[in-house]
RNA sequence: GCCCGCCUGGCGGAACCGGUAGACGCAACGGACUUAAAAUCCGUUCUUGGGCAACCGAGGUGGGGGUUCGAGUCCCCCGGCGGGCACCA
C-alpha cells in the first residue's frame, strides 16, 4: 500500500470526469430535474475561502442529487462587470476587459482544482456582448411594458466613484464600495419599476417555504408595506390643499401641525418668495444623507404663513411647517403631526410650543386623568376627545374615520411601501450600455433591435474622473433612428445587479439566439437550490425576483419566483495577528515559538493574537485556498469546510482543523487497504447468518446510510461528517477473519466510499477503485438503507425515579408496558432510590424511558 | 429606537416531536512503537465529593422564575453577543 497521493489522485479523477463529460447536462423530460446554483463570483482575481465554502456546499448538493437519480444542472459563470475592473484600468493602465478576462482564466483554473461537478460547457461571463445583448433587448421590452422609465430625481452621488448609487448601496450615509460620504444631486436617471410588483413580491414571500425565515423577514421589512390613509387639508384662503399620508388616521383629532418636506413642491414655491424659507430648505438639503448621524440631527421646522383647515372639524386651523425630517420620497412628502401619539411629533411640539391633545387612552385609564407627558403614547386603547370616534378602539376608529373622509371627499384609505423604484443608471464604462438614444427632436428613442448589441468602445481612456463613455470622442454621437438627425447615445450603463438578476435563466440555454429558450427555461426553472451569502438577502435576491416577473410579462419565462430553495451560508473566519507596531500579519507569516507564543516568522518578534474575524484583505487574516489544495488536496479542504460548523453559521478556519481533516483522509485510505486482504469481493454472495458483532456493525452501516441521506437532504453537513466518522470507527472494530466479517467489511467500506462521494469526490473514487469496482463511482446510485437494520431488537431504556436517572435497562423493542414496568421497579438502583416508598405513578414511554414517581 | 436571531465542556459543535446532555471532531494529558523525532496506535478529559479499583453520590446547557412525572428543548422576566432596518409619518 502506498501513501495517499492527493495530487495524482485528484488530477486523475478530474480528468476522468472531464473525459466522460460526467457533468454536462441536457434537458431530459424522463428524469426529475434539479437545478443547483451557487452565487456566481465577481472575477476579482483569486478565489477566496468564502468561494470554497460556497462551492463545496453546492457541489455536495449537486453530486448527492445526481446520485439519487436527478438530472442535475450545476453551472458556473462570472459576474464580470463592475468597478474594480475600471479601477484597475485607472491604476494599472490595463483595459478592464483584459483585466477581467485574465482574472476569469486564473479563477477558472483555481476552481477546477476543487473538483466541482460543474457543467463548464454552460459558462457565461456577463461582460460578453453575447450575454448583455439579451439584457439590452429585454430592456426594450421592459420599456414598452412601462417597467423601465426615466425621471429627474434626487440621487445618491458618490463623489469618489463619480457615480450614482441605489439607496441599497448607501450604508450609513456612505457609498458601499468607496466609503465616501454620499451627496444629493438631481439627475436624469433610468429606473426599473420594482414598486409595480411591491404587493406581489411581499405576498409571494409566504409561498417560499424553503427560504430562511430571516431572509423573508428582511425582504418584508425592506418592502415595508403600511396601511393608512391619505388626508386632504385645505389651505385657508386658497383653492389648493395639502395631501398627507398617515398610518394613524384615528388620531386625526390630535393633530396640531402639518409638516412639509423641504423637497415638497409647495415648500419650493414658498421658498421662491420667502428668503428665510429658502435658506432653511437649502440647509435641509445640505444635510441630506451626507451626515452620518442623521439620528442625532435636530428636528427642525420653519413656520410658514400658511394655515390649513382640519378636514373633520369646523374652524380648526393648523399651522404649516417645512421640516427637515419629512422625506419627499415616502407617502406624499407631507405629514400631519399628532404629538400625543408619536414621539418625534411630541419632541417637535415641545420645541415649537404646539398643543398636545391626547386622543387615545390606554384601556383601564380614565379619559380625564390620562395625559401624555414627555413620552408619546403609541399603544392600543380607546379614542377620546375625538368627536364621533370617542369610545372606539384604535382599530375601529381607523375604519370609521377613513369611511368619513371618503364620504366627505377629504381622503381615502391608502397603502404605502417603503420600497422605491430601482435606480439602474451608472455613470461608468465597465457595464452594460443602456440601449437608448437621446434625440433633440424625438426625445428618448430606443435603439432598434437590429442594432443590438450596443457594445462598449474598446478605445476608451481612463485618465480623468467621470464616465469614460461621456469623454469618448465619437461613441455617443449617432444619428436618430427615427428622424435621422444628429443625436446622442445614452452614456449611462446598467447597475451590475441587472446582470445578476437573470443569469440563472441564461444558464438554462446559454447559447440561445433569444434571451431564453422557452423549452429550456420551462424545464429547468426555478432554481431548486440557490446557495450564497446572506449579504445578498435583500438587494440581489429582491432584484432577481422582480426581474423574473418582468421577464415573464415579456414572455421569456413562465415562473415568477427564480429560487424555490435558498440557503445562506456563514462566513469563513480566522484569528487575526498584529505586530507590536500595529501592522496586521497574515496567518502564513506566523510561527509559534517554544513557549507557544505567536511570533512573526520573518522577524521573530511576538505578535498579538486577536479574535477570529471574517477573512479579509484589510486584516490580512486570509488563507489562500490554492495553497491549501496544493498542500493537502481539495478533498481535505472540502472535508474541513463541511466538518464541525453548521453551514449557515460562521466557521473558523484553523491549521489544526485542516490537519485533522488531512489525517482522516489518510486514515480512511489506510483502513481500506488494511481491510482488503480479509474482504469479500464485490458482489459476493451474502452469508446466511451473521453473528452479533457482525449484525451490530451492519446496523451501524445502514444507520449511517440512512442518517447521512437525511443530513445531506437537510444541509446538515457537519452531522453527515460526524456520522461517517462514526461508521469508520465502527468498521475498525471488525478485527476477525471470518466469512461473515469479510462480507460486512465489504458492505461497510463500499458504503463509506459511496457516502463520501459528494463530500470528498476524489478520495471516494480512489477508494471505490481500490475496492475493485470497475466503473467509476460518479455514475453509481446512492446507497439505500435496509429498513430492517434501522430498527434495533433490543433497546436501552432509561429508568428515572422522580425524574432522576437511576439505571438503564435492556429490553426487547416494543416490550409490553406492564412487563417494562415490572422489570424497572425490580432494579436494585431503583429500589434503593424509592427507599421503601410505593410508586404513585409510573410513566412508560415505549422504547425510551420509564419514570417512577413516588 | 424598532424588528429578528443566538447563548451547551478548554474549543467547534451533537441531542428526532419535551424523554439517558456532551455524539463526532479539535486541543490537551498519559502510554505503546522508535536511538530520537515525525507519522501511527491505545487510553483519559463537564465540574465536584468518596474509593486501590471496577464504581458510588452531588451539581451542571448565560442568570432568575414557571409549566410538566420529566425542560438544553415550552412560557415569563433579566443579562450578554450578533444581525437587519433606521427621520418611513
Amino acid at each position: 500500500m502506498s501513501r495517499y497521493n492527493h495530487k495524482d489522485t485528484e488530477a486523475k479523477w478530474q480528468a476522468v470526469w472531464a473525459e466522460r463529460r460526467s457533468f454536462e447536462t441536457r434537458e431530459d423530460p424522463a428524469k426529475p430535474k434539479y437545478y443547483v446554483l451557487e452565487m456566481f463570483p465577481y472575477p476579482s482575481g483569486r478565489i477566496h475561502m468564502g468561494h470554497v465554502r460556497n462551492y463545496t456546499m453546492g457541489d455536495v448538493v449537486a453530486r448527492f442529487k445526481r446520485a439519487r437519480g436527478f438530472n442535475v444542472l450545476h453551472p458556473m459563470g462570472w459576474d464580470a462587470f463592475g468597478l474594480p475592473a475600471e479601477n484597475a484600468a485607472i491604476e494599472a493602465k490595463i483595459h478592464p476587459a483584459k483585466w477581467t478576462h485574465a482574472n476569469i482564466d486564473q479563477m477558472r483554473a483555481q476552481l477546477k482544482l476543487m473538483g466541482l461537478s460543474l457543467d463548464w460547457s454552460r459558462e457565461i461571463a456577463t461582460c460578453d456582448p453575447a450575454y448583455y445583448k439579451h439584457e439590452q433587448r429585454m430592456f426594450l421590452d421592459f420599456l414598452k411594458a412601462g417597467l423601465a422609465y426615466r425621471k429627474e430625481s434626487w440621487v445618491n452621488w458618490d463623489p469618489i466613484d463619480m457615480t450614482v448609487l441605489a439607496n441599497e448601496q448607501v450604508i450609513d450615509g456612505r457609498g458601499w464600495r468607496s466609503g465616501a460620504f454620499v451627496e444629493r444631486r438631481k439627475l436624469n436617471q433610468w429606473f426599473f419599476k420594482i414598486t409595480h410588483f411591491a404587493d406581489d413580491l411581499l405576498e409571494e414571500l409566504d409561498r417560499l417555504p424553503r427560504w430562511p425565515e430571516k431572509v423573508r423577514l428582511m425582504q418584508r421589512n425592506w418592502i415595508g408595506r403600511s396601511t393608512g390613509a391619505r388626508v386632504t387639508f385645505r389651505i385657508k384662503g386658497s383653492k389648493d390643499s395639502i395631501e398627507v399620508y398617515t398610518t394613524r388616521p384615528d388620531t386625526l383629532f390630535g393633530a396640531s401641525f402639518i409638516a412639509l418636506s423641504a423637497d415638497h413642491p409647495l415648500a419650493e414655491a414658498i421658498g421662491s418668495r420667502d428668503a428665510q424659507a429658502r435658506a432653511f430648505i437649502e440647509e435641509c438639503r445640505r444635510l441630506g444623507t451626507s451626515e452620518a448621524s442623521i439620528e442625532s440631527a435636530e428636528k427642525k421646522g420653519y413656520l410658514t404663513q400658511l394655515k390649513v383647515l382640519h378636514p373633520l372639524a369646523k374652524d380648526w386651523e393648523l399651522p404649516v411647517y417645512v421640516a427637515n425630517f419629512v422625506l419627499m420620497e415616502y407617502g406624499t412628502g407631507a405629514i400631519f403631526g399628532c404629538p400625543a401619539h408619536d414621539q418625534r411629533d411630541l419632541d417637535f411640539a415641545h420645541k415649537y410650543n404646539l398643543p398636545v391633545r391626547t386622543v387615545v387612552v390606554p384601556v383601564g385609564e380614565g379619559a380625564k386623568s390620562f395625559s401624555v407627558g414627555f413620552e408619546a403614547y403609541t399603544g392600543d386603547g380607546v379614542l377620546a376627545n375625538s368627536a364621533f370616534l370617542d369610545g372606539l378602539t384604535v382599530e375601529d376608529a381607523k375604519k370609521k374615520v377613513v369611511a368619513r373622509l371618503e364620504a366627505l371627499g377629504r381622503g381615502r384609505g391608502e397603502v404605502n411601501f417603503r420600497l422605491r423604484d430601482w435606480g439602474v443608471s451608472r455613470q461608468r464604462y465597465w457595464g452594460c450600455p443602456i440601449p437608448v438614444i437621446n434625440c433633440p427632436a424625438c426625445g428618448t428613442v430606443p435603439v432598434p433591435e437590429k442594432d443590438l448589441p450596443v457594445t462598449l468602445p474598446e478605445d476608451a481612456t481612463f485618465d480623468k474622473p467621470g464616465n469614460p463613455l461621456e469623454h469618448h470622442p465619437s461613441w455617443k454621437h449617432v444619428t436618430c433612428p427615427v428622424c435621422a438627425g444628429p443625436a446622442l447615445r445614452e452614456t449611462d450603463t446598467f447597475d451590475t445587479f441587472v446582470e445578476s438578476s437573470w443569469y440563472f435563466a441564461r444558464f438554462c440555454s446559454p447559447k440561445a439566439e433569444a434571451p431564453t429558450d422557452r423549452t429550456a427555461v420551462d424545464y429547468w426553472l426555478p432554481v431548486d437550490q440557490y446557495i450564497g451569502g446572506v449579504e445578498h438577502a435583500i438587494l440581489h435576491l429582491l432584484y432577481a425576483r422582480f426581474y423574473m416577473r418582468a421577464m415573464r410579462g415579456s414572455g421569456y419565462v413562465s415562473v415568477d419566483e427564480p429560487f424555490a430553495g435558498l440557503f445562506t451560508q456563514g462566513m469563513v473566519c480566522h484569528e487575526t495577528y498584529r505586530s507590536a507596531d500595529g501592522r496586521w500579519v497574515a496567518p502564513a507569516e506566523i510561527a509559534w515559538n517554544e513557549q507557544g507564543t505567536a511570533i512573526e516568522a520573518a522577524t521573530a518578534q511576538p505578535v498579538t493574537v486577536g479574535r477570529s474575524e471574517k477573512m479579509s484583505k484589510s486584516r490580512k487574516n486570509t488563507v489562500d485556498p490554492t495553497e491549501i489544495i496544493m498542500t493537502y488536496g481539495a478533498d481535505t479542504a472540502r472535508w474541513f469546510m463541511l466538518s464541525d460548523s453548521p453551514p449557515d453559521r460562521d466557521m473558523e478556519w484553523t491549521a489544526e482543523g485542516v490537519e485533522g481533516a488531512w489525517r482522516y483522509v489518510n486514515r480512511l485510505w489506510r483502513a481500506v487497504h488494511q481491510a482488503k486482504p480479509a474482504m469479500a469481493p464485490p458482489g459476493a454472495a451474502r452469508p446466511a447468518r451473521f453473528d452479533d458483532t457482525e449484525q451490530a456493525v451492519r446496523r451501524a452501516i445502514h444507520k449511517a446510510i440512512d442518517g447521512v441521506t437525511h443530513d445531506l437532504d437537510q444541509f446538515r453537513f457537519n452531522r453527515a461528517v460526524a456520522r461517517v466518522h462514526e461508521l469508520s470507527n465502527a468498521l475498525a472494530e471488525l478485527t476477525g477473519q471470518g466469512e461473515g466479517q469479510a462480507w460486512v467489511r465489504r458492505e461497510g467500506y463500499d458504503a463509506i466510499a459511496r457516502l463520501i462521494g459528494p463530500l470528498m469526490p476524489h478520495l471516494a473514487e480512489a477508494l471505490w477503485a481500490a475496492l475493485d469496482h470497475e466503473a467509476p463511482l460518479v455514475d453509481e446510485p446512492w446507497p439505500v438503507a435496509d429498513p430492517v437494520l434501522l430498527i434495533d431488537e433490543m433497546v436501552t431504556i432509561a429508568v428515572q425515579v422522580n425524574g432522576k436517572l437511576r439505571a438503564t435497562v435492556e429490553l426487547p423493542r416494543d416490550a409490553v408496558q406492564a412487563e417494562a414496568e415490572r422489570v424497572a421497579l425490580a432494579l436494585p438502583a431503583v429500589v434503593k432510590a424509592m427507599d421503601g416508598r410505593a410508586a404513585r405513578r409510573v410513566i412508560v414511554v415505549p422504547n425510551r424511558i420509564i419514570n417512577v414517581v413516588v
